[in-house]
DNA sequence: GCAATACTTAGGGATTTTCCTAAATAATTT
DNA sequence: AAATTATTTAGGAAAATCCCTAAGTATTGC
């Protein structure tokens, strides 16, 4: 991806990656170190830290190094932007009320012919 | 992506993309053909059509070809996986009620150092 | 200090993604 | 029937993604 990504973007896209959304699941439950995360997955590490990091780009996660290793938590609010983007599009969506704008749009196309 | 991703794989990846954002907000007001859903896109047509390939390949609209045009909708309930997946994991995260756990965490890795 | 541990950096290859142009097809409209 | 409209198919180039190995660097335990 391009390097002016929105935050919905990286965010989405970083979602869109089963290990990527392994490692979220687990750090929704405590913190991990970058080698307790890596464990469950047969990857090698300098793979698995790319994922680290774009989840980390994405504002998903947040990672603080200590001594040697890196800890990773969930970030604060993580999943708001993305939950209010699919929530707005549902209120949108269901707002419209048995397709009744649909209904308008079409006879109004009809009209036009 | 690989021939065998799961919904959530390629409803997060086709949500990825503002191109494709984009048309879903559209069509959570009103259903509309390929072509109106390409003109507000500097695209050309047949990689616009790739996009909504995508879209419908995730689950995220349906589109049925109306004499010479193809028309499509946002996909009812298109947004529930990639909620719930969210939703569920918001809900871990807070159970876990001010760090609870990790303070047990901390404490057990203290106790074997 | 020396070895082991936990990453980190560098570089590279296969596949996928995202875009393009040119040409074909299918359904109106004239 | 011929022209126009609305895609659709085919093929291809550039960049991004996702994985690898090999070789650092930094911290900790002996």
């Amino acid at each position: 991806m391009s390097k002016f990504d929105s935050t919905l973007d990286l965010c989405f896209s970083a979602l869109g990656d089963p290990t990527r959304r392994m490692i979220l699941e687990r750090l929704a439950r405590s913190e991990a170190t970058a080698g307790e995360l890596a464990e469950p997955h047969s990857m090698a590490l300098p793979s698995f830290m790319e994922h680290l990091k774009k989840l980390e780009a994405a504002g998903l996660i947040t990672s603080e190094k200590k001594g040697r290793t890196r800890v990773c938590q969930l970030a604060p609010d993580a999943f708001s932007p993305a939950k209010n983007w699919l929530t707005e599009q549902s209120v949108i969506w269901e707002e419209r009320l048995d397709q009744f704008d649909d209904y308008i749009t079409n006879l109004m196309k009809e009209k036009n012919k």
